[in-house]
DNA sequence: ATGGTAGGCAACCTA
């Protein structure tokens, strides 16, 4: 059985059971990361996640802001929860889930929130790009990252809304948004620094070439984001080397930007084995 | 060049 992971920036999942519902009838994806689930734990919808097809829950929230999580139909073997820049942001959380027959190995699965960054793209002005540069930086270090990314012994996955547009193809206007938050040079490079220390995969990629435009995330600061297709790709899907292969099939699904109470980001699921 | 919208949570903060 070949296996899909979907990731999507939810904005509030109190407030968007039902779309979350809708995407995974649609998507069916095995492992489900969300991001700005702006949920406690103890508050979490668990019952509805469950009714969904998802009994493994593993969550890292926060009252008010940020907020990640993973559902599995699974079990985990194992659970991580990273804490970067010394902040107690809940920006991260990792599940390890046992071999399966299709990959073979151990899977872990990385669900990461980055820092979004603010507005003014200096980090001596902005303390939230300074944050933003600093978290980069340290994941480009961070050692549990490393491990998973080179274990030949098991396969390792990263996803989530890196909140970068990485390339020229990835945003509506490379010109236009050279100094926009999410798409200026420095951070493009800390995120390129950061795949290349991994040696990971940027499988979306492999689906739609470099050449063409990719976008999961639509401001919602405009009355219709059809209009133009001012998009920008600032959520990702990741594979390590070993993994990278068994990639057969990738999602956006652009349809939910349309959706009742939209997120401004839609769901990528990609499916290996 | 600016401001536009959305969510949490009860002031403005964040995106």
């Amino acid at each position: 059985m070949p296996l899909t992971i979907c990731t999507w920036n939810i904005n509030s999942v109190r407030i968007r059971l039902d779309i979350v519902r809708a995407a995974v009838e649609q998507l069916r994806p095995d492992v489900l990361c969300l991001q700005e689930t702006k949920c406690q734990d103890d508050k979490f919808p668990l019952n509805a996640i469950r009714d969904m097809g998802f009994p493994h829950i593993a969550l890292n929230g926060q009252k008010g802001w940020h907020g990640v999580a993973t559902f599995s139909r699974r079990p985990f073997v194992k659970v991580e929860k990273g804490d970067f820049c010394g902040k107690g942001d809940a920006r991260h959380i990792a599940v390890t889930l046992a071999p399966e027959a299709a990959l073979g190995k151990p899977l872990t699965v990385h669900n990461f929130y980055v820092p979004a960054g603010g507005d003014i793209p200096d980090p001596e002005l902005n303390p939230k790009f300074a944050h933003k540069l600093a978290f980069l930086d340290e994941l480009t270090a961070w050692a549990p990252l490393l491990r998973d990314a080179g274990d030949a012994d098991s396969h390792a996955v990263l996803v989530g809304d890196l909140n970068i547009a990485p390339l020229e193809t990835d945003v509506w206007n490379h010109k236009q948004l050279l100094s926009v938050v999410s798409h200026t040079p420095i951070e493009v490079d800390k995120l390129t620094t950061l795949q290349a220390a991994g040696a990971w995969v940027d499988v979306m990629r492999n689906f739609v070439p470099p050449q063409e435009k990719l976008f999961t995330w639509w401001s919602y600061r405009s009355p219709d984001h059809t209009v133009n297709d001012r998009g920008r790709r600032l959520d990702h899907v990741w594979a390590s080397r070993t993994l990278a292969p068994s990639a057969g099939a990738m999602t956006v699904l652009k349809d939910a930007r349309s959706w009742e109470k939209p997120s401004d980001h839609v769901p990528v699921a990609l499916t290996f084995g």
